[in-house]
DNA sequence: GACACAAAAAGTCAGACTTATTTATGCCAG
DNA sequence: CTGGCATAAATAAGTCTGACTTTTTGTGTC
């Protein structure tokens, strides 16, 4: 996955951009094209390449006579899915993995609702399924199997509310889920109270029944809240 | 704004993106280096570059022997603000106007709570002057004004979250709105319930009260969507 | 049907040249 | 002597060209 050795440019950016968005170099750093294209040894061009998406991506600024300089993190493109990646593989990981998860609490219950709208059949079943392959798997360190499912089950509450902004989460979503299962805070099963929201959140939306989808959304966002200790009483 | 003249490369992105953002090139469309650098009258070396821009936006794919193929539009990066501008200015305006408006109901609401407990004291003397501005803005045609205020409303909303992710929506949210009121549905006068709404959600953060501002800023939003005729009784 | 060959297009590199921007210089006036 | 302004030099990105490499796909032959 990610950019991979898509080129050479993309073995640079590979290590160039986590070290950027990793914050080793402070904000208003400069960097020089050249001296770039020697410590990586590869010809301009493919570091030009390299500079010109970390640009679009609003990481660098590009300026004649002074060079390449960092831009300071408030200006980041932060929902392109390569800089989400690179900053959940680096230091401030549990930041990231906060910051997402807030995100995911007020877009998810709003997606739910509309997918008790907008499902097509066949969505409502595919849902349907994975809550299934939810309880199937809610035992017994199927921990992997289980995260299969419930991507997938967010996955298609997301794609199904016929939103596309809310559609293109499904991979933020799915990273959330994925590191919360191999990195962070999770148990040896499942909460099971959270497995039947799953499971009611299917019915719900089967039903059309939006407000009941909503809130119960709401409920399985607030407990990955509080996994992660966001709360204040 | 936008991309400007930032070099030859960027003038091929002012008119390459849009074209295929307003889908010019249906997906599958395979285009070659070559003659776009032929048709733009540049070198193969800016045309790559601009090549690698679209790419990491995942707008085009390039591959050996085959050419840059045009990707379907469920992966583009709609995040990112360069297309959203582009699409903005396309014939999908309307479209993508009331995704982003959604998306905007969904997490301000949220943004506004965080705002209440989070906010500092500059952002709450801030945040009133907006709503000040509005109210004086509020009569009398002065809607370039008012805009001005209103944005900036949001804006502090948004930053005073405390969450990044929110934070950097509000470019998102100030397009929102200056589409709103230079090209679709925009009274002589703004409703006068919205503005009221406003100063009460500037009372609402600065007490604290998380619930009420999040209650209020979602009337807010209900009151866009009900704009766009988002709404199914 | 398997394998080898050929064509096509992106990818890479090296070097020369252009252009914009900043900084330093130097001149004249106050 | 100092202040300001025009001019010149230095610097790093930007651009272009042409030759070469590599990968992938399609084709044709055995």
């Amino acid at each position: 996955m990610s950019t991979a050795g898509r080129g050479l440019h993309g073995r640079v950016l590979d290590t160039l951009g986590p070290a950027i968005t990793a914050g080793e170099y402070p904000p208003g750093s400069v960097l020089r094209t050249d001296e770039l294209a020697q410590r990586f040894d590869v010809s301009r061009s493919v570091m030009r390449e390299a500079v010109r998406v970390l640009e679009s991506m609003h990481l660098v600024e590009s300026r004649r006579r002074v060079g390449v300089t960092v831009r300071p993190k408030a200006e980041w493109n932060v929902y392109d899915p390569q800089v989400i990646r690179w900053r959940l593989a680096g230091a401030d990981r549990p930041r990231q993995l906060r910051s997402l998860t807030v995100l995911r609490s007020a877009v998810e219950p709003v997606a739910a609702a509309l997918a008790a709208k907008n499902a097509s059949a066949e969505q409502c079943a595919e849902l349907t399924q994975c809550a299934l392959g939810m309880v199937a798997n809610s035992r017994g360190h199927k921990l992997e199997e289980y995260l299969v499912h419930d991507v997938a089950f967010h996955r298609v509450i997301l794609a199904a509310s016929g939103n596309e902004m809310f559609a293109r989460l499904g991979d933020v979503v799915a990273e959330v889920l994925s590191g919360r299962t191999h990195h962070d805070v999770m148990f040896e099963d499942p909460d099971p109270a959270a497995v039947t929201l799953h499971v009611q959140v299917a019915e719900a939306v089967r039903a059309g029944d939006a407000t009941r989808a909503e809130e119960l959304t709401r409920e399985i966002t607030v407990g990955a809240l509080q996994e992660l200790d966001i709360l204040a009483p």
